[in-house]
DNA sequence: CTATTAATGCAACTTACTTGCAATTGCAAC
DNA sequence: GTTGCAATTGCAAGTAAGTTGCATTAATAG
């Protein structure tokens, strides 16, 4: 059984449902490599022909959020962006000119930093981003 | 002559004009220690009695911006924020219960960290970000 | 098959931001 | 001080992302 069928049946199993645009929507997000936006998403949905309301768009990217099935990236562009929980941390390279979006890992010297900081300034992190805006190899 | 009447006399220098919104606009933001939206910038201006309309505080910021006087900061909650053009690169705490907003500073370890992954990726670099989210002293 | 309630669609709304255009105004030259 | 140019502004209307209320539909348990 795959990923996204586990997922699915997880859901099944909690009393949710399984609809034809949450199976879509799930094995779209565990298949695609780049964040997605709500827009980007609605438009994958249309091109394999599952035509969904954008409220019902909005509202499953909100449950598979709530679900940690995804999380939510934080770029500065105004929109907000999805990407399937990561099993390991990572932070993003983004092209300001073709918009493509690379994964990267980091070493742990930021984790060490963290902590330091949480520390000194008595704050408690949820989580951090850290991401590289410029222009990607092809754009150069 | 302090620097925003600096900022204020360069402009002049090149053509531009120096307005009550504007000027107005430029002591805010080098006197703001958290960075300020559009929205907030407004009603800043509004309990000093500069009433400006909306469009104005936009194509301000605009203008702001493509001054280098300011430099729009990526978060990740749909609006975008700006702060002082700064000396000295930071990052910031912002806190997901009361939307305050601390500066920090860290060690050199990150730019080794993105010179390496600059070449593994041949990736240009404009800007990075790093923001944490969490919760501050107050709300925890 | 039926009942329950999760999920959906629709329309209207909100918020952040943008655009076109006419009116205003800073400021430099006279 | 007056004039003229173009930078700046306000207004109204528009766009795009995201939200909400509510009536309807449909997945699943019994």
């Amino acid at each position: 059984m795959g990923l996204t069928n586990s997922i699915l049946a997880g859901f099944q199993s909690k009393g949710y449902r399984l609809t034809a645009s949450r199976k879509a929507i799930v094995r779209i997000f565990l298949n695609s490599k780049a964040p997605l936006s709500a827009v980007e998403l609605n438009s994958r949905l249309k091109k394999i022909d599952v035509i969904v309301n954008k409220t019902t768009v909005y509202r499953e990217i909100d449950f598979l959020k709530s679900q940690k099935v995804i999380r939510e990236l934080p770029f500065g562009d105004g929109k907000k962006r999805y990407e399937k929980w990561p099993d390991n941390h990572h932070h993003h390279l983004v092209c300001i000119s073709c918009d493509s979006i690379e994964c990267i890992e980091l070493t742990g010297c930021l984790e060490k930093e963290e902590k330091k900081i949480m520390k000194e300034n008595n704050f408690k992190t949820i989580k951090h981003s850290l991401e590289f805006q410029g222009l990607c190899a092809k754009c150069q």
